[in-house]
DNA sequence: GTCAATGTATCGCGTTACGATACAAATGCC
DNA sequence: GGCATTTGTATCGTAACGCGATACATTGAC
């Protein structure tokens, strides 16, 4: 791979390191790809499909917080608030109270959502199955792989 | 995992199913979520960074038809124009004529583009070996491995 | 030479994530 | 218990970006 050990100014990269950087990337492109025309054609928006997968994949929950949700999807908090409202129009999300701290908003699932993620997950599921060693393979960066 | 075989109408996914898909969902975000604070730390937008990526990575040359690009960017070809366009005017890419085909162009590294390149993608090569198992494991999406 | 197919480009638009800002509740301190 | 600091959520204006619709040039089939 062209690399000495984790040293912070790199040796310049090979032409196979490049290869290998922008299949990775593609691999990624590709199912995001799959994933928005997909969920699309059923009426919610990629960033509808990522909270609500989010809330159910929550670990030992099926809730979250607006904090806890900006973690898992990496974006600001205001951001979520803005994408809850909008999941929230669309009836497939709700706000409830938190038990304990009032400052914070517990977002949940309707059954309408749980209904739509049911089949998306599905359907994400069956594709990440079909990927499945070709993504594996994009991760070994040398092309070797 | 919970599949019987590759049927059309599956069965509902369990709990740990979600959790798997929504993990995976987090690692590439997280992925994404440094790949973009990286490259706009060096001035460059994240689509600027994935055209020069493509382009660099192409197997067998360095450059690219906007076609081409569009289908490894996974974007439309107007889209791709664009994009060419505003890294154009940073002195990232440029066009040449194609060739063996008039209607083509031909998009290319400028020297500056190369040393971009060459900076952000070794900072992504390191992140990669960091994170390196870590992603692995998100791909076996019943949470075993 | 004509005509469909292919490749690139332009324009206007809707969505979305962000920074800046504001407000409410909780926590720590004395 | 009052008060400052921190934490959590929400609002508003803005800029970037990808897209559909559309247009134009080149190629290739016949």
């Amino acid at each position: 791979m062209a690399v000495r050990s984790d040293q912070g100014k790199p040796e310049p990269l090979t032409k196979l390191d490049f290869e290998a950087l922008a299949r990775f990337r593609f691999g990624i492109r590709r199912y995001l790809r799959f994933s928005e025309e997909t969920v699309r054609g059923h009426g919610v928006t990629p960033q509808h499909y990522q909270l609500l997968l989010a809330l159910k994949g929550f670990p030992g929950r099926e809730w979250a917080t607006v904090s806890e949700l900006a973690e898992l999807l990496q974006l600001r908090h205001h951001s979520v608030v803005e994408l809850v409202n909008r999941a929230q129009t669309q009836d497939l999300v709700e706000r409830a109270a938190h038990p304990t701290d009032a400052r914070s908003v517990r977002v949940l699932l309707t059954p309408e959502g749980e209904r739509v993620l049911g089949r998306l997950s599905a359907l994400h599921r069956d594709e990440l199955r079909r990927m499945g060693d070709g993504f594996a393979a994009l991760l070994a960066p040398d092309g070797t792989a």
